[in-house]
DNA sequence: CTAGAACTATGTTCTAAAACACAAATATAA
DNA sequence: TTATATTTGTGTTTTAGAACATAGTTCTAG
């Protein structure tokens, strides 16, 4: 009983965005359907080909949303931070998910039924459009990315990669380390090249001192030049 | 008067998805702020950076949504066909145009004041949903997109185009011939390639008896052999 | 704690596709 | 119509980045 009550209490503060658009009625049955779950790290959350059944809100921890392309090569599509909403594109589009999700690292998420969270929908404007907003906002990075994957060379991949990665997790208490511990493979995958390709770029700008690189911590010494080298392609 | 009531009597009937789900009041406010335009082919319909002010529905011609990217290289994005909507994707995330749409051939276009429309949106819990569809589906195809154009090779993404396209505008009289006059660095430009990829590809598919060309015409010879190659990249 | 697996690093080779160059064919405009 | 611009077609050169090979290093599961 602890327990549940400690979840409702989590529910309230922690889906600021939604909560405060919500009827009394609505938030009540958010309470009774809503579940939390853990996930561990490298733990799928949900794959490619499945039914989409609940729209996720990411409480804590990282996710990544990827997808498998030629020869089961992947490619992260997106990543997630909290609070952040995911898993819910499919089920609006009425098709199976054409993407997997799994964690970064150990994960907290709160799970809501898509049929309940889609007559909320239906019923209330404000909530309609913040997920229109969403979507839309979505689909704008998307259209940006395929341009970016596909014109920008190597270096131009990665450097937007780094800056990336900065601006969703940010950094650590120096101010300078990206704050998350991603294999080369992730960082290939985020940035369409191979493995090979991301180990070598990210050992040029070592050399070049626009970062320094500790295992697989990454900090950011000159972040103009990562910019520039963004911005060029 | 007799042209204004044509135009009256082309709303109801042009926009068949979204008509039956307002009310009366709704119909009225749509019929006396939408506002039918022409636009040439090749004429630019709206352009990056723009504010976005109308929602677009296409009632006639073809549309290429594009961007331009690294060194003003241009990629189509996505391609508009009757009756599709476009244009209000920028407006909900509350940015500028980040695309630009321009007519492959001589168009007419239905605007309707964004302002208005989201309004019908905030009210009508069905007409939300429609929208939340459309933009979940077109988020679907993007990362889809992004897989195919960053993997596949140059034969693989020129076929995928070829089907697209047939997708998209169908078939000429003669069932094989696709529906469309494409320069062929708009083929390459929706193909992610050079232009000269895009024509010695082409010539090669001709050699193989996949397709036949006559200037810009495109006839299908075999389908199959197309999807093979779009299927294994 | 240890063994095996997975990850990181770097050098070498190979290839798809871009870049370039030019000619022929079409389209467009004066 | 003729002239000019644009588009199409093809051969050649160059290069970015994939593929491969191999070794050292770091995880992690039992």
């Amino acid at each position: 009983m602890l327990t549940r009550k400690k979840e409702f209490i989590e529910l309230s503060s922690s889906l600021p965005d939604i909560w405060k658009m919500l009827t009394d009625v609505e938030r009540d049955q958010l309470r009774s359907n809503a579940r939390i779950v853990h996930y561990k790290k490298n733990e799928l959350i949900y794959l490619e080909e499945e039914e989409p059944k609940d729209l996720m809100c990411l409480f804590k921890g990282k996710v990544k949303i990827f997808k498998s392309g030629v020869g089961g090569r992947s490619q992260i599509i997106r990543i997630i931070r909290p609070v952040q909403y995911f898993g819910y594109r499919a089920y609006f589009a009425r098709e199976p998910y054409v993407t997997a999700a799994s964690a970064f690292e150990a994960c907290t998420v709160c799970l809501i039924p898509m049929e309940i969270f889609e007559n909320f929908l239906r019923h209330n404007g404000d909530l309609a459009l913040f997920f229109i907003q969403l979507l839309s906002v979505d689909l704008g990075i998307a259209d940006q990315r395929v341009v970016n994957l596909t014109q920008k060379h190597v270096r131009g991949r990665l450097a937007e990669s780094l800056l990336f990665l900065k601006e969703s997790y940010g950094l650590e208490e120096d101010g300078a380390t990206i704050n998350i511990y991603l294999a080369r493979e992730d960082l290939a995958n985020l940035s369409n090249m191979t493995t090979s390709n991301a180990i070598r770029t990210l050992s040029n700008f070592v050399n070049e001192h626009i970062i320094t690189i500790d295992g697989r911590k990454i900090k950011i010494i000159d972040e103009e030049r990562l910019h520039k080298i963004s911005r060029i392609g």
